[in-house]
DNA sequence: ATATCGTATGTAATACTATAACAAGTCAAG
DNA sequence: CTTGACTTGTTATAGTATTACATACGATAT
């Protein structure tokens, strides 16, 4: 057979593989617009430039290398323009920081109530968000055990994606 | 019953309840050193200081703040004096690093195979070092499901402890 | 239309976190 | 007692993030 098991067995991964990314980043800020619309807050065109930015790829970006695209674009070139349209995205759940990195990623399922672990790649710097309600209700159980209450949690993973370790 | 069914449920932890401290960061310190003998390594005095100060509470320091105190106590008092001390403790397994506080914790079970997950709680800066192990095996499964190859890891919460949401 | 109020943007200044590079000292093995 | 690995100290600089304040925009109510 020519397909290894761990590849069939393994739930592809678009921030690992190769895929139609303009329609992948194109559907999330559709869906991001429409959330924003139903919260009645503004994608005014720095938020939108710098959700599109870290939409383009699949890693994640520091603020001052999100500064310098937006800069580069007429937009003001003061950190404080990078980190209030980051947060602000961060706030509604369009993105991601990535504590690792210092660094911000695009959110894939905005929207959708999800429990994201990253998985870091160091070869190519990917970042994965991955499916993590079973890590975030073990560290519920963990926390709960302890009468901690929980309110935002950071789950990350740095090591090898499948294409850096085969390039090994 | 005078007891709340949480609280009599709940595993008794150091970071969040009064304790015997002295017994606790002694036990600690002096499995390190028993540790480092066996690892080859050296606990110079500026390490030992370090270790010292960080086991002093339950609660994660700025490198910065610990080289304040290593400076007050006749040390260097450049950055890397404290920064060179924590990597060493942290590499060794002694000190974990918390990365959503860009801050330092003393490792509470130095030496065991451990995969803390980090309790922190915003209202006293208290940070647990909680057993996560099925927090980790859900974290490698989701890995293993993509074919990630994880090497390390951070899994970090942020909350509440018992006696702040009393406080509330 | 236009006055108003909350929000968003731009800029300057500064605070906080971390590393690179090099010199000098310490310690154990040979 | 000398070599070589490691540790410490210092200078300088890089990278990350926030505070404070001024200006501009946009929706709403006159």
């Amino acid at each position: 057979m020519a397909i290894s098991q761990s590849q069939a067995n393994r739930a592809a991964d678009p921030a690992f593989s190769a895929h139609d990314h303009g329609h992948c980043a194109g559907a999330a800020l559709a869906r991001a617009e429409a959330l924003l619309r139903e919260a009645g807050a503004r994608l005014t065109p720095v938020r939108r430039r710098t959700l599109e930015i870290l939409l383009e790829e699949h890693r994640a970006l520091g603020a001052y290398d999100v500064l310098q695209r937006l800069a580069a674009e007429g937009f003001g070139n003061q950190p404080p323009v990078a980190y209030r349209a980051l947060d602000f995205l961060v706030e509604q759940g369009l993105a991601h920081r990535i504590r690792r990195l210092n660094a911000f990623a695009a959110c894939m399922h905005p929207g959708q109530d999800h429990a994201p672990a990253f998985l870091i790649c160091r070869g190519c710097n990917a970042v994965s968000e991955a499916e993590g309600h079973s890590v975030r209700a073990a560290l519920n159980q963990a926390a709960e055990a302890r009468g901690f209450q929980i309110e935002r949690s950071n789950i990350e993973a740095l090591g090898l994606c499948p294409k850096c370790q085969a390039a090994q």
